[in-house]
DNA sequence: TGTACATCAGTGAACGCGCGTTCACTGATGTAC
DNA sequence: TGTACATCAGTGAACGCGCGTTCACTGATGTAC
């Protein structure tokens, strides 16, 4: 962090900073270089020393913002307390695909933004190598379904392909509010809709 | 389609279809007012006695994209001949949410351009006003499940909601598909991903 | 059937926009001897 | 500990871009008498 001086020391990370915070409020298309550096009181080209090009930065910014909705799911997911281990991972599965929603519409930003420039995932999940738990969105559906498994709530032979069916529900119904023709639903319309999706993944399951 | 006169005759047709033409290739940011008088033989502004502005356009062109999507989706329909009505009813809705899927992945211009500038859908379905027969989707998905209902497929009390359900789940997968973070996958785990998705939205009813 | 006039649907020139990107540069930092 | 030099991380000026939009205009069409 540091220093006034010629060198900032953490530009690459300041960068990307006020790129999530520009994305916050006018999703992908405000992440623009120039501002990016204006606001972090860098002329408008020292982000080339860190990112290739405009895109390079966005993709960096769509990173952040999809890190930003890991983290709520994390933070529903353990606010889950029940005593029984089925019931409490039905709760958690739950419980994610709210916060899933619940952030696309108070953060439409950041939402779209993570859907970007978005990495592609591979068929199979990564191998999970020690180190800190992974915060993105797939693997958290992945743990629930796992766990869920693991508890015998959801036969195993049930499992494969359980997480596209409960991710599409979840980010379509996300997008539609958001974005699509559902975004004018009424407020308790649309909770009736959540409620109705949620209900129907499980039932699916 | 009239003269090479000064008067066009159909100039708002032909700058909507020339615009539906760019979306196809380049998605919503390829409809350009420029580029669409350009491609119909006009100079760059004449749009504007059809149009208020550029978003305009794009709400016309929008609405194109969205009708083709809603002609395959009936085309499919209209393709399922089975003898048992609940069988034809459940083939149908599964035929649709196919279409939906088919569409967004080989017309990925359209699908994005469709869901762009998007008219919002109330909470109630328009009344039904004699005429024409809707071909949006989210009434060709409300015909489908009524029609469940009707041959004893689907509890009525099934209901409500259920297009929320279907479409949410039909929707995601196809945005995770084109766009997000599953377009990479193999062709192969992809169709296992849609038959995952429409079987769960088939239990999940 | 002709004429006068309002209105409609085009034209062509011009503007500003703010961006991404490149260029040649300079100040700061790290390292070998 | 000091000096020479390579390298890194910033600067400031400049370019081109193609667009959306506005302006004052002109040609075509419809209608009243």
């Amino acid at each position: 962090m540091a220093n006034r001086t010629y060198h900032h020391g953490g530009l690459r990370e300041a960068l990307v900073e006020a790129g999530v915070a520009l994305a916050r409020t006018g999703g992908p298309s405000a992440v623009v270089l120039r501002e990016a550096g204006r606001q972090v009181g860098v002329s408008h080209n020292a982000a080339y020393r860190h990112f290739k090009d405009r895109e390079d930065l966005l993709a960096a910014v769509s990173a952040g913002c999809m890190e930003h909705l890991g983290r709520l799911m994390i933070e529903r997911a353990g606010e889950v307390d029940l005593p029984d281990p089925r019931d409490a991972a039905w709760a958690r599965l739950e419980a994610i695909g709210r916060a899933y929603v619940d952030f696309a519409l108070t953060e439409h930003g950041w939402f779209r933004t993570a859907f970007s420039g978005a990495v592609a995932h591979t068929a199979e999940p990564a191998e999970t190598h020690p180190g800190p738990a992974a915060t993105d969105p797939y693997s958290l559906l992945a743990l629930r379904l796992d766990e869920l498994v693991g508890v015998g709530a959801l036969p195993p032979e049930r499992r494969p392909g359980a997480q596209y069916a409960a991710w599409s529900a979840v980010h379509g119904l996300s997008a539609l509010l958001v974005d699509g023709p559902l975004r004018q639903l009424p407020a308790e319309e649309r909770e009736a809709a959540v409620a109705s999706v949620l209900g129907a993944v499980a039932r699916g399951l």
